[in-house]
DNA sequence: GAAACGTGGCA
DNA sequence: TTGCCAAGTTT
């Protein structure tokens, strides 16, 4: 463990007339890198994918390709909610050699519900690429950079937590902490370039990953977006919008355009055996290549005289109901129906079984839609029985 | 550079 | 309930 008392004591308070200005000097960086690290190894979070501060120290090092693979699973997205899924990945691939073996279909699958689905698809194009090339990750920001999925920000992350290069590492948390610690008053789209040279200038030589994931965990449970628990930080000394009295109203951001509200019908046909048609989207747009009930357009107003007509086929539909679900540009209201069915799956559709429902590369959108018509459908099978009365 | 792209938790 | 927003990337 770092000498976490030396590190206090070695950190020299700004200059009294300094307090309140931006120190963007390299004393002044030094300290902020010194006094965050010396937080992070007493406060860090362990989380599935981290290796400990103190682990690391002993020389124990992260495994590339389980930082690449959290990386790309947070990518907007929360902790908790990736933490599952990291787990479950990486019990079922536990090498990149080992995703790039599998199929495409079963990546989607174990994807499903996570959201922004074309990560999945390039977290696939990146394992094969990287299997490719001997299973190893690029170890530069610049050689990462040129794989799917890895932009800017994953690509600086995973060159300073797996290969320890001195990148500036920038998400949200990061992007917070910094227009507080220098009351950036720029919009946040465009305060970008600047808090990125920024941020350069604070990443310290020694340990560039663990300030990386120190940035981003004060971020999260100190800096937060609302309520920063401010009187915790440990640089607090050297914030500029703490002296303002209110640090949340940083970042500025721009308003935002209001979400559209879209209509559509979701149909639901399920044969006497409890299997339920669906058919896969396009690979590319939204939902793309995931599977789905089958639906209308998304953009008209549908009615009861044009059920039958919207419908893939003919057939006893009738309303179970509606779900809302919100998008990240839009709303989205679906009429769901319910039919019971007999006979083949029509053209570009599939039956799924009871049973196999609950694994299909359904988004959480059709789960709803699903839930809708038949309640318990899309749950595990422990807790659905398929002998479910008709 | 703007728009597209999911989901769930929280106030 | 409605709105905010979370470890962004691609086109």
């Amino acid at each position: 463990m770092a000498p976490l008392d030396q590190t206090r004591k070695a950190s020299p308070q700004a200059a009294p007339g300094d307090i309140g200005s931006a120190d963007t000097s390299k004393a002044g960086s030094r300290d902020i890198a010194s006094r965050l690290l010396a937080w992070y190894d007493a406060h860090h979070r362990d989380l599935p994918w981290r290796v400990s501060p103190g682990a690391f120290a002993r020389g124990v090092r992260a495994d590339p390709y389980r930082v690449w693979m959290s990386e790309v699973m947070l990518q907007q997205t929360t902790v908790e909610a990736v933490k599952a899924y990291f787990r479950n990945f990486v019990e079922k691939w536990p090498t990149v050699e080992a995703l790039a073996a599998a199929p495409a279909e079963e990546v989607m699958k174990a994807w499903a519900g996570l959201g922004y689905y074309s990560r999945a698809r390039n977290l696939k194009a990146c394992a094969d690429l990287v299997a490719l090339r001997g299973g190893r990750f690029p170890a530069t920001e610049a050689g990462l950079r040129e794989l799917p999925g890895i932009g800017a920000y994953t690509a600086a992350a995973i060159a300073a937590i797996a290969f320890d290069q001195p990148a500036a590492v920038v998400d949200g948390n990061v992007e917070r902490v910094m227009t507080r610690l220098y009351s950036i008053e720029t919009p946040l789209s465009e305060a970008k370039p600047q808090i990125r040279a920024l941020v350069e200038k604070l990443v310290p030589q020694a340990r560039p990953g663990d300030f990386a994931q120190a940035m981003m965990d004060l971020g999260a449970t100190i800096c937060t977006p609302k309520r920063p628990r401010c009187m915790l930080c440990p640089v607090r000394e050297d914030c500029s919008a703490i002296l303002s009295g209110d640090p949340e109203r940083f970042p500025v951001r721009l308003p935002k355009d209001d979400k559209p509200l879209r209509r559509g019908a979701a149909f639901v046909a399920e044969r006497a055996d409890g299997a339920i048609l669906l058919r896969k989207r396009p690979e590319k747009g939204l939902l793309g290549g995931m599977t789905e009930v089958p639906t209308t357009g998304w953009t008209a107003r549908v009615d009861g005289a044009t059920t039958a007509d919207a419908a893939p086929f003919r057939a006893d539909w009738r309303r179970a109901g509606q779900i809302g679900h919100v998008f990240t540009h839009f709303a989205l209201e679906l009429d769901v129906f319910h039919a019971r069915v007999t006979g083949d799956a029509p053209s570009g559709h599939f039956w799924s079984l009871a049973h196999e429902i609950s694994g299909e590369a359904l988004p959480t959108v059709m789960k709803k839609a699903i839930e809708a018509a038949i309640p318990g459908a899309t749950k595990k099978p422990s807790s659905y029985s398929a002998k479910r009365p008709a």
